[in-house]
DNA sequence: CTGAACTGCAACCCTATGGTTGCACGAGAG
DNA sequence: CTCTCGTGCAACCATAGGGTTGCAGTTCAG
């Protein structure tokens, strides 16, 4: 039912570190994994890790440049998910709203 | 840094059980663990660790009414965490736009 | 009063996953 | 040509966390 990428952007979101991750490129604009392993805490291997979700999740976007792996962070799957989010949130407020009412109309 | 409530927000959706159990509830408009648990394909004590992590990150708000635990969904987190994705993005776009800028000027 | 319906706590299992280290390979820089 | 830098692959460790079962305690129904 869900197979959309909301899944995984939502599941990418959810680690610390890979936000941490996000807004060092963000930061930086772009860069590659050795450049990012020097920023954060944790080593290069752990950064291509997260890397590769994020780039699955399509948060950012890899392009090869001679022996350097350079990536770039992707707004738009951001978007999509805020818009999701506040679907969502406006769907749960048009049901909640409907139940009170029918509840009202019966009760008193 | 992020000590703010949307990384428990993050952290709640991430897990797809976690949103199938939003979506019953918001189909229900409230309902108690054990009525939950019959929709769902996974134990009531299971449902009620799920809804422990949803009532932390402010997606879900409980009432005991006799024996039952009523348990509603709260859309505000969602609103929240929404509005955060898409200033992020709007972050993101515009440091990258200044980036391309500023090279595009140095360049050529 | 007795039994059924729900909840809450605790112990446990097991897989997913965040993290590490070590090594081999391709590509520039000198 | 050689040295070094950066990547990619693989094995491995340890904890968090999603899931289960079992049991004791409340609160309502008959």
């Amino acid at each position: 039912m869900t197979a959309e990428p909301v899944d995984e952007v939502l599941g990418a979101l959810a680690d610390p570190t890979r936000r941490a991750l996000l807004d060092a490129l963000a930061r930086r604009g772009a860069a590659s994994a050795s450049a990012l392993a020097a920023d954060l805490p944790v080593s290069r291997q752990a950064i291509v890790k997260h890397l590769t979700v994020l780039e699955q999740a399509g948060l950012v976007s890899s392009a090869r440049t001679g022996r350097e792996m350079r990536y770039t962070p992707r707004s738009a799957p951001l978007d999509a998910t805020a818009r999701w989010l506040a679907d969502l949130a406006t769907s749960w407020d048009r049901r909640l709203d409907a139940i009170k009412r029918a509840a009202e109309s019966e009760d008193p």
